[in-house]
DNA sequence: ACTTGCATGTAAGTGGTTACATGATTGG
DNA sequence: CCAATCATGTAACCACTTACATGCAAGT
């Protein structure tokens, strides 16, 4: 689950460039992979191809950079998959919001209020962001399979912050004035 | 949610060891936040104290290494606060299982089958320590709002799993002994 | 006899981010 | 007029992991 196995699964489906690959693992139904930024996709793509798993071709484009459009050779196939056939790693689930929900009572209430209702819109914010994605050409069966499995976690999830968000708000601090660091 | 907060998080509810905060981090209700290694927690707890935010004092044992247990300083509790107080990092969810899922098709049924039951498993794992975890005694109300939170999340990923199982393994290549590094 | 748990710490290595460098085009 | 989008890439830096070093006690 690093970034020259992110590299490789996208290129599996089809061929992209670097800058390609860093929206889709902003946005697109990757996010649920790794999250890379440009520092750390250029590097590998390069390194994949010095390796043979991909090669590459140059576009110029006129009045923008060529883009560097690469493609995933057999041997990178291979690499995928086998990589695949291995043990998997734990699933990684990282909350700042729920380290925040856990001292709600000592911070104070509007802050509370304010950083769940944030949460709640981000919550529906991916949900809607797996529903665009669902409707797209290139999703497979198995795509929507696992859009579904993020639905109906993101579902419960938002369920859960709107039917209990009151008692959390009122572990909260109850006078505002009086912060945290005081 | 780096280890240096984890640290103050930890402490901030009572004294520990670093060997504790790994524990707690490992297997307590802390998982949320961040999963950390000796080889970062010992440095990070030293610098803590370099700058004032945590004290320790060695409790010698026999027989084994003396017990360096760290508190928390006022301005250690300060630090942490005003770190709650600034905006909120989003939430990170990454998932092996979920991209060996998308690559179902590539992989023998075998393969996918068993995949599918270790990541049951590993969630009715989870869905178990977060109940022991909610029938400790030093669990806050905030505590059990988080832990809940967990379970209703994990409950529905463990009933998807179940009743779409069947349907994730027809979508696997058929032929077992046809592996995807053909 | 061996493994696990307790308990601390260091050193080398890795895998990433952030910031920088460059620059045209389009939309608000 | 400014920000965002497209597009590539490098260099410095950072956080964290893995492996190592040490060693006793209790359980299997």
């Amino acid at each position: 689950m690093n970034v020259r196995t992110l590299c490789l699964s996208i290129l599996y489906e089809g061929e992209a460039t670097g800058y390609d690959i860093r929206r889709l693992s902003v946005d697109g139904e990757f996010a649920y992979f790794v999250e890379a930024s440009f520092g750390s996709i250029y590097p590998a793509l390069a390194k994949l191809e010095q390796e043979g798993l991909v090669t590459s071709r140059t576009v110029p484009q006129p009045g923008k950079p060529a883009r560097k459009i690469y493609s995933i050779t057999d041997a990178g196939r291979a690499e995928f998959a086998e990589e695949l056939l291995g043990p998997l790693g734990d699933d990684v689930y990282r909350s700042p919001f729920l380290l925040l929900a856990r001292f709600a009572r000592i911070l104070p209430k509007e802050l509370v209020e304010q950083r769940a209702n944030e949460h709640l819109k981000r919550l529906s914010e991916s949900r809607q962001k797996l529903d665009d994605v669902s409707t797209n050409d290139g999703c497979t069966a198995a795509d929507r399979w696992v859009i579904n499995y993020g639905r109906s976690v993101l579902d419960v999830a938002e369920t859960y912050l709107r039917t209990h968000m009151h008692e959390l708000t009122e572990l909260a601090k109850a006078d505002p004035r009086q912060d945290a660091a005081e």
